[in-house]
DNA sequence: GTACTGTTATATTATATATATAACAGATAT
DNA sequence: ATATCTGTTATATATATAATATAACAGTAC
């Protein structure tokens, strides 16, 4: 599970990071009952501070993609309430499909980078 | 076409605004050609300050929406290059998708919930 | 001229981000 | 017991972003 920061981007460094171990827990790279690099570990490899990483488990935790023991450190544990990540994810797909109304893009075309996306992930 | 911005929210007013424009885009409340309230106007309805407006149109305008005219103001033009906006589109999604995965959502229910969003612009 | 556009400049306040140093409580191994 | 590892909390600082305020500018229109 390789983890790498883009410093120049526009992007927090903690939503980047968040989103890298989400996209590990997704293509498999981690799964449930994986433990995470400590938050000082993980801060001295990839170059930032401490506090940061901590930032992005802390999100991770509330977010129900982690759970945090005292003895393991961070560990993958997915909250799998369904129906709130659906209704989350509608959220966040509005705004997005919104724009490609606006573009022209059909839902044909959206169906079949859906199932682009989907491929990507599962092949890994 | 209306506008209304949460003040209790933690997104930003410009982004809130730029956001139900394309909304407004999206459900054809307005179109190609049709004039949006000049910022000081619309920065008075809204109780918002006329900068937060005017960043707002500058995004849209950079983002490829609306175009600029010293006599009507900021008119609906949309800029359609697809293939750029589907690639914006695709870097978004897959956040988007890499969470749904981790939370056992299935291909075959993103293709619902698509389908649900579309319908919901198409009928305004 | 007067009134309307978006735009720019400058300044201020508040919040978010990232860093740094330090300490704490619990767990673990020596 | 001591030392070492967890996440967590506290405090402080520097920087960037967000939102506001007041003011002016360059076009356009009546």
């Amino acid at each position: 599970m390789y983890v790498k920061i883009d410093f120049s981007s526009d992007e927090a460094f903690y939503i980047q990071l968040r989103n890298q171990i989400i996209y590990g827990i997704a293509t498999s790279k981690i799964q449930e009952g994986d433990n995470l690099p400590s938050v000082r570990e993980l801060a001295e490899n990839i170059g930032i501070n401490m506090h940061t990483v901590n930032k992005a488990y802390a999100i991770l935790k509330q977010e129900g993609y982690i759970k945090l023991d005292r003895r393991k450190g961070a560990v993958i544990a997915i909250d799998m309430n369904k129906l709130q990540a659906i209704e989350e994810m509608k959220e966040n797909l509005r705004v997005i499909f919104a724009k490609a109304i606006c573009k022209n893009i059909s839902c044909e075309e959206a169906h079949k980078i859906v199932d682009q996306i989907f491929d990507e992930f599962e092949r890994g």
